[in-house]
RNA sequence: GGAGAGAUGGCUGAGUGGUCGAAAGCGGCGGUUUGCUAAACCGUUGUACAGUAUAAAGCUGUACCGAGGGUUCGAAUCCCUCUCUCUCCGCCA
């Protein structure tokens, strides 16, 4: 969420920075809206004032014996006029919302203007793509080739977009999980949470996925719904929820394991084959609550975080900063990290990072009390993946394949695999 | 799933229809005293929105006692629904 008083006193730069992401902001709309609202608000106020007072003087005129008639025949319109105030308030209220709750974050100067992901800027690449002396295969064929993935078992059990992985290859991502876990919590300095992966609609508020992308969610059919967590980043995020952090409590930095579970409602016919977009996969992830002060440098940090899993997996990629056009909803600058897939010849996104700013925080009323002011001010967070389990996966797989089929191991996850140095082909 | 108890400010906890944003204690902050620390004493102490004024501070109003609805001139207090917590029983990884 925008800044309301930002909405009102600087409509035309809100205006324009949206266009950015070719989206059309109404500030005139938004300022006679809330014009309305306000004298109604008033109006609303003076009302309950005036109820106020005569309650307080019936009190005490009943106490001292007096009749008490006539006051009460004062008020008796009172209460019907404040109703019916107080109701068309209400839907201006929720009218105003509903439009804050539509506009997507401010950008950053730093964001390159874009139609979309082809107007991305490239900020670095890290390693060289290996010289194959083979023909690479794809990550579908290496897996069914190891006897260690399975989609037709997959769809009998589930339909498409969903994996089966058996022996050498689950452990392998298992240890991928905990490598990258060990790594930020041992290294990075970031605490390890454990949490549901069943949220209330609220939590999904608060992060920015709805009311605008309830269709890219999976939810229950209880009542009141739950939703399945697309990113780790809703639980982790909320848990900050109408709250106020003491400075000296800051940055919170947190990292979980989660599966996420995405619909990919309008990504039919892409990706359909293999693993690289499933409705259930497994991510790590970074989330951090920091000073406003602070968010630039710890996006900056939070990215290479991310950036040192790939390393030490000896994974080549590059880093991305998205363009406004393809640009996350919530997020005021991101960075993509893509990771380099032989079998396709590209890099894939594996990771992304952003900077939300405060409009996470405004959302679920996160705050932290600033030291300077004494008052309690929005916080800024972050996250990013650190990095898709799944995608990493696939990533090793065509990395690191040779030409008699088996998969080398990266040297960093060796002491997750229990001696096994290669996945070979089941016996 | 069954039975019962509860939810009040940073914390503990009083408050069963009116002057209650809410006693008291603890904690926090400021001060007095003090060689330092401690103790004692005095003062102060929530959040949001709106109005007004300003260089700032402020002042005024409204809302908030788990959430939502209802009764009433008036609700922390009465009624209804829900959520959560605790205890016991049952079931269960």
């Amino acid at each position: 969420m925008i800044d309301p008083k930002l909405l009102r006193t600087s409509a035309d730069e809100v205006a324009s920075n949206l266009a950015r992401r070719n989206f059309q902001f109404d500030g005139e709309g938004y300022a006679n809206l809330d014009c309305r609202r306000k004298a109604l608000q008033v109006e609303v106020e003076n009302l309950r004032s005036e109820r106020n007072a005569s309650a307080k003087r019936i009190g005490k005129a009943k106490s001292q014996g007096e009749d008490i008639a006539p006051l009460l025949a004062a008020v008796e319109d009172l209460g019907a006029k404040l109703e019916d105030a107080d109701k068309n308030l209400g839907i201006l209220q929720s009218e105003l919302r509903n439009i804050e709750l539509g506009l997507p974050n401010l950008l950053h100067d730093d964001v390159p203007v874009g139609t979309n992901e082809d107007d991305n800027r490239e900020i670095l690449r890290w390693g060289e793509p290996r010289k194959f002396d083979f023909e690479p295969l794809d990550h579908v064929d290496i897996g069914v080739g190891l006897g260690t993935l399975d989609f037709d078992a997959a769809a009998r059990i589930s339909g498409s977009r969903f994996s089966v992985m058996q022996g050498s290859l689950a452990r392998l991502q298992r240890a991928l999980i905990q490598f990258m876990l060990d790594t930020h919590a041992g290294e990075h300095g970031y605490e390890e949470v454990y949490v549901p992966y069943l949220v209330q609609s609220e939590a999904l508020f608060g992060t920015g996925q709805l009311p605008k992308f309830e269709n890219d969610q999976f939810k229950t059919i209880d009542d009141p719904p739950f939703y399945l967590i697309p990113t780790a980043e809703v639980p982790v995020t909320n848990l900050v929820r109408d709250s106020i952090i003491e400075a000296t409590e800051l940055p919170m930095k947190f990292v979980a394991h989660t599966p996420c579970f995405r619909s990919e409602a309008g990504s039919y016919g892409r990706d359909t084959r293999g693993m690289i977009r499933q409705h259930q996969f497994e991510k790590v992830e970074l989330v951090q609550m920091v000073e406003p002060a602070n968010s630039n440098a710890a996006l900056e940090e939070l990215t290479g975080h991310a950036e040192v899993i790939l390393q030490k997996l000896g994974l080549p990629y590059r880093k991305i900063i998205l363009c406004s056009g393809d640009i996350g909803f919530g997020s005021h600058k991101t960075y993509d990290l893509e990771v380099w897939l032989p079998g396709q010849q590209a890099y894939r996104e594996i990771s992304s990072c952003s900077n939300y700013v405060d409009f996470q925080a405004r959302r679920m009323q996160a705050r932290w009390r600033n030291p300077e002011t004494g008052k309690p001010e929005l916080l800024h967070t972050l996250n990013g993946s650190g990095v898709a389990a799944g995608r990493a996966l696939v990533a090793i797989l065509e990395n690191y394949q040779e030409a008699d089929g088996s998969v080398t191991v990266p040297a960093a996850l060796l002491p997750y695999m229990g001696g096994a140095e290669k996945l070979m082909r089941k016996t």
